[in-house]
This record gives structure tokens, C-alpha cells and sequence, in this order.
DNA sequence: CCCATTACTTACAAATTTGTTAGTACCATA
DNA sequence: TATGGTACTAACAAATTTGTAAGTAATGGG
């Protein structure tokens, strides 16, 4: 979100395990605090910038950025802006991100009866 | 991974969305740089510390020790510790971890399509 | 007694992510 | 001319995660 470093243990860790294992690659496309809420809501259709910030609590305006530009870099949402004074941009998933929708069902799912179990104890 | 503050925004952001999303509660449980990776070795039978050592490249002793207490605390890990000198000890996937497998093979599909498609812009 | 082996732990430092606060540009409207 | 709404950006600080380096306990074998 701020730049990384090039060289550090950190980055070339992270780069190589998302080299070799796509299932980390595909979870650390969505693992930024606020990307899959976002995703969530993105689902029923478009939103605008201000829409998006009202329903997510507790969001800032500088959060919501840094992680809508980089679902939009890693090509999970499509960014529209439309030409008007005061500004209009609204957000939608792109379709590759759509075909994520019922593995985020099944998952949603096991989180569910997960926190169920594990709160018992 | 080191304790956290009580009550710091950032904690309680993340406690109030995965109250409010089980998707990203489902996430955050494998969250860890290193968890998959962990996992995904596992998912073939038991493995002793040393080996998941040994078969995961880049990992530190306390990397390992750290995740795995979490995937322990999380119910996704069993430790079993047996009797003798050296120590050994060995780790193997819960039942509710292992239903996490169909959906880590959907995911890692994902991920690999995604790799290629993003890579090519 | 000394060493080797295994599965850790501890203290510290570096890197990364997240949050806070205060701006910015644009133009229509009052 | 002043104000307001929208979608941001910048500089900084705090919190969290990850990595480094050096230990530890227990016991069998030499």
C-alpha cells in the first residue's frame, strides 16, 4: 500500500510462495483488511465511491482508495468515471471476479459453522 | 502473532468485520503468510515439525512454531506430542480443516487462471 | 562429562499495513 | 464571491506482522 521494499527477506518470501502456490496467490488477491466487504457489496451490482464508503463502517475514505486501486489493479473491479462536476465514479466487479462469487458462498459457509465451533469452547 | 493492543482501531475494525462477515472470518484464519502453505502440506497425512521445516523453503523455526499455534488455536491443526527424547511431535489437518479441501481446489484454480490473465497485461 | 538431536523460546529489529488529520480540484448554485 | 458536494491525495504516526540471531530442555550414546 505504501511501496515495498524490492529486496527485503519479506517481499521475496511473499513473491516466491505466490510463485509456487496458487491457492496463497489467490487468497492474498483479496487479504487487505477491507477487500472482500467491499467485493461483498460490489456483488448486486455497480456502486459509487460515497455509496461504497456508507455502507462499509467504519472505513476512511483513504482506506477505501488504496483498496479499491489495487482490487482494480489486480483486475477483481472495474473503475468508471464518469465526466461530471461533482465528480461521479462508481465500481464494479469484473468478470473474473464474478466467477469467484460461489467459492465465496461455500467459504462464507464453513466460516459460519466454524465461528459456531470454535466460540464454544 | 505478537500480542495486540485491546483497543486500537485497528483491532477493533477487524473484530467488528469478522463479527459482521463470515466470508472474511473464513479468510482470516488462513491469513497468515505461511498458513496455506502449511496446510496444503498436510493435507496428505501427518508430518513432524521437522518436516514441514525441511518442505516448506524460506520458512524460520519461529515462523513455523507461530503459525502453527495459530492454526492449532484456530482448531484447523491437531499437535500431538509423543513421549520420547528428541522430542517428537507431530501435526495433522481437523476435521474442518479437511473440509476446506474441495474449496481450496476451486481457489486455486481461480488463482492460477487469474496468474495468467493478469500477468499477460 | 560432552555432544548431538529435536522442537521449540526469547529479545530484538525491520518491514508492512492501517489509521489520523488536513488538505485538493472541479464547477454549479446561492 | 462564498459555499457545497464528490472523490480523492499527502504527510505522518501507530499498530501489526515478519525476520534475525541466539539461546533452552531433555536424554541417549561415546
Amino acid at each position: 500500500m505504501g511501496k515495498r521494499k524490492e529486496n527485503s527477506t519479506n517481499m521475496l518470501n511473499e513473491s516466491f510462495i505466490v510463485e509456487s502456490c496458487d491457492l496463497t496467490y489467490a487468497v492474498c488477491k483479496v487479504g487487505g483488511r477491507w477487500k472482500l466487504l467491499i467485493l461483498c457489496k460490489l456483488e448486486n451490482g455497480k456502486l459509487r465511491f460515497s455509496e461504497l464508503r456508507n455502507q462499509i463502517n467504519g472505513i476512511t475514505e483513504r482506506m477505501l482508495t488504496l483498496q479499491l486501486r489495487e482490487l482494480e489493479k489486480d483486475g477483481l473491479v472495474k473503475r468508471t468515471v464518469h465526466a461530471e462536476v461533482p465528480p461521479r465514479v462508481d465500481y464494479e466487479l469484473t468478470i473474473i471476479a464474478k466467477e469467484l462469487i460461489p467459492i465465496w458462498a461455500k467459504l462464507s459457509q464453513w466460516g459460519k459453522k466454524h465461528k459456531k465451533i470454535v466460540v464454544q469452547q
